[in-house]
RNA sequence: GGUCACGUCGUCUAGCGGUUAGGACUCUAGGUUUUCAUCCUAGCAAUCGCGGGUUCGAAUCCCGCCGUGAUCACCA
C-alpha cells in the first residue's frame, strides 16, 4: 500500500513547537514507508485568517527540512490543496448527503442556537442540536448552515494506531453543521471529505480530536467511505500548569526558536522525544534516524511536558556534531550567501571574509550552546578588543602578581612566541616552555595571556586561540597591554 | 455535569509476572595545563496515583476509588 499522510495546518500566523510535530509524525511515516508526504491548508476560517500566515509556515516548514511531497506551492494530481479553492468539492458531497436525507437546512439564528444551548443547561442537560432538530427545515440554499442528520444514535466503536481500540458514546452525536452560512465547511466536513479525495491513508492530529470521532464516524459512513487509519498523537504540555502547550502560555514560535540560535536538527530530535522513543538509550536522532526507527507503535499516550532545558541540551550536542560547513550556513542565516543581513555573526564578524569566519566557527564551535552566542565568543577574533585591565589586576588568579611582575611575564612571553612557528601544536610547546622557565603555574601565565588578547569571559584553549588570532595580531595586543600596564 | 482518555525520579522516559526499578535532562561534588564549553567520574532524586484482589511472587493482570487532561462552536 502507498501510504499517504498530510500536514494540514490553519494559517493563523502563529506556527509554535506542538504545531511542527503533527507535521513530522506524518512526515515520518510517510518517509518510511516511502509514501507521500501532503501539506494542505485549512482556511476555512476567515475571521482567524492571516495574510502572510501561510508562507510563514513554508518557510518554517523548509527550513526545518519537512519537505513535502505534494501540496501548495508544489502542486499534486488532488489539487487544489488549499480548502477556500475546494468549495465545489464539498458542495458535491453536501448535495449527496441532502439527497439522501441526510442534511438538512438549520434555518435558526445562531443566537435561538444559542438560547436552547442556555435552556438545555438550565435543566442540567447536555446541549444536543438534534433534540431540536427542525420538523420541517426549508430547503438548504448557500447562506444558510447545512447540518449534518445523525439518524443512528448509537456507541461507535474505533481503533487508533496510538491510543488504542476506542469508543464514543451515542451522546456525542449531534447534528454539527456541514457548511457554515459563508459557504464555507467546517474543519469536521471538509478534512474527511479532502482526506478521502486527496486519498490519505493514514490521519494523523491530536487527541482532542478524539471527542468528535462519533461524529466522523457518522460522516465517513453516510458519504460511504473507507474511513482513513487513525493516528492521535498526545499533548505537548506547557512548562507549567496541566494545560497542553499554546501561546498563551507563553510558547515559543519556531521563528523565535530560529531567531535564538536554535537549529533544526535539535528542534526535530527534541520533539521526536517527545512522547517516543526507539526502545534503546539512544536520545540523539537526525532525520534519516528518525525516518529508520520511528514506530507507532512506541508512541507514548500521556502528555509530554515541554522541558526548554532539554531543547538547550540538544541543541548544543547538534552544534558540536554538525559538519562545519552546515554550521556555517546555519550562522549565516539565509540562503543567500552573500547576505550576511540577519546572521549570527557580530558587527566586525559580518564584514569578514568567508574564509576568516569559517576558520574562527571551527575553533568555538564546540563552545556554542545556541548560535546567539557568536558575537560574544568570536567578535575579538575580528577586531581588537577594549583593553580592560581590571580583567587582569582582580582575575582570581592574577590579582597577587604586581603590575611589575606582569609587564615581565609578558616580555618574557612576547620574546619566546616572536620566535615560534604559528601552529596550535609549536604553540603549545612554546607555552610550556614559558611555564616552566617563568615559574608560574598554568592558571596564572595562561590566564593572563588570555585576558590580554581577547579581553572576553571566555575563548577557546590558549594555542588555538592565538593560533587563530595570528601572530602579528597576538604580538601587537600583547604589547599594547603590557604598555598599558607599565605606565 | 455528560462523554472519552491518561497516571514510573522535578522533567522526558525504559519496563510488558521474578530487576539492587535502568537511562537521559536538570541540579550537586570532584577530575582534565587557564576561562567558558565539552568530556570523564560520583552523587541527589520514583514506597511505580491510592486501596483492594489474583498469584509463591505485581510497576506489570483484574476491580474500585482518586487525581489530571481533552471535548461538548456556523474554530480548527
Amino acid at each position: 500500500m502507498n501510504i499517504r499522510t498530510r500536514f494540514a495546518p490553519s494559517p493563523t500566523g502563529y506556527v509554535h513547537i506542538g504545531n511542527i510535530r503533527a507535521a513530522l509524525f506524518p512526515y515520518l511515516l510517510a518517509k518510511q514507508n516511502h509514501g507521500t508526504f501532503v501539506l494542505r491548508i485549512e482556511d476555512t476560517d476567515q475571521n482567524r485568517y492571516v495574510a502572510d500566515a501561510e508562507q510563514v509556515l513554508l518557510d518554517t516548514l523548509k527550513w526545518l527540512g519537512l519537505n513535502w511531497d505534494e501540496g501548495v506551492e508544489v502542486g499534486g494530481p488532488f489539487g487544489p490543496y488549499r480548502q477556500t479553492e475546494r468549495r465545489e468539492h464539498y458542495l458535491k458531497w453536501a448535495q449527496k448527503l441532502i439527497d439522501k436525507g441526510l442534511a438538512y437546512a438549520d434555518p435558526y439564528t445562531p443566537e435561538q442556537v444559542q438560547q436552547f444551548r442556555e435552556e438545555a443547561q438550565a435543566n442540567k442537560q447536555a446541549f444536543l442540536y438534534r433534540n431540536y432538530r427542525p420538523e420541517n427545515p426549508p430547503e438548504w440554499h448557500l447562506g444558510l448552515p447545512l447540518r449534518f442528520k445523525q439518524t443512528k444514535i448509537e456507541r461507535k466503536h474505533f481503533h487508533d494506531e496510538i491510543m488504542g481500540d476506542l469508543e464514543a458514546g451515542a451522546e456525542t452525536l449531534d447534528d454539527f453543521v456541514l457548511i457554515k452560512a459563508d459557504g464555507l465547511p467546517t474543519y469536521n466536513f471538509a478534512h474527511v471529505v479532502d482526506d478521502f479525495e486527496m486519498e490519505i491513508t493514514h490521519l494523523t492530529r491530536g487527541v482532542e480530536y478524539i471527542s468528535s470521532m462519533g461524529n466522523y464516524l457518522a460522516l465517513y459512513e453516510a458519504l460511504e467511505i473507507t474511513p482513513p487509519v487513525f493516528v492521535h498523537m498526545p499533548h505537548i504540555m506547557a512548562p507549567t500548569g496541566n494545560k497542553k502547550l499554546g501561546k498563551r502560555d507563553g510558547a515559543k514560535s519556531v521563528q523565535e526558536y530560529r531567531a535564538e540560535g536554535f537549529l533544526p536538527e535539535a528542534i526535530l530530535n527534541f520533539l521526536v522525544m517527545l512522547g517516543w522513543n526507539d526502545g534503546t538509550t539512544t536520545d540523539i536522532f537526525s532525520l534519516d534516524d528518525m525516518i529508520a526507527k520511528f514506530d507507532l507503535t512506541r508512541v507514548q499516550r500521556a502528555g509530554a511536558r515541554f522541558d526548554e532545558k532539554r531543547l538547550l541540551w540538544l541543541n548544543g550536542q547538534w552544534l558540536r556534531r554538525l559538519d562545519i560547513a552546515k554550521l556555517f550556513e546555519y550562522a549565516r542565516n539565509s540562503a543567500n550567501p552573500a547576505d550576511y543581513s540577519n546572521s549570527f555573526w557580530g558587527e566586525h564578524g559580518r564584514i569578514a571574509s568567508d574564509e576568516r569566519r569559517l576558520e574562527v566557527l571551527a575553533a568555538v564551535q564546540e563552545r556554542l550552546k545556541t548560535l546567539a552566542d557568536l558575537p560574544a565568543l568570536t567578535e575579538y577574533f575580528f577586531a581588537a578588543p577594549q583593553i580592560d585591565l581590571t580583567q587582569i589586576t582582580e582575575n582570581k588568579f592574577l590579582a597577587s602578581f604586581a603590575p611589575a611582575k606582569l609587564v615581565e611575564l609578558l616580555e618574557i612571553a612576547i620574546s619566546a612566541l616572536e620566535t615560534t612557528d604559528w601552529n596550535a601544536d609549536a604553540l603549545q610547546n612554546t607555552l610550556n616552555d614559558l611555564l616552566a622557565r617563568t615559574a608560574t603555574k598554568p592558571a596564572e601565565l595562561f590566564s593572563l595571556l588570555r585576558i590580554a588578547v581577547s579581553f572576553a569571559p571566555f575563548s577557546p584553549e590558549l594555542p588555538r586561540t592565538l593560533a587563530v588570532l595570528g601572530k602579528d595580531e597576538t604580538i601587537s595586543r600583547l604589547k599594547k597591554v603590557m604598555d598599558t600596564l607599565a605606565k
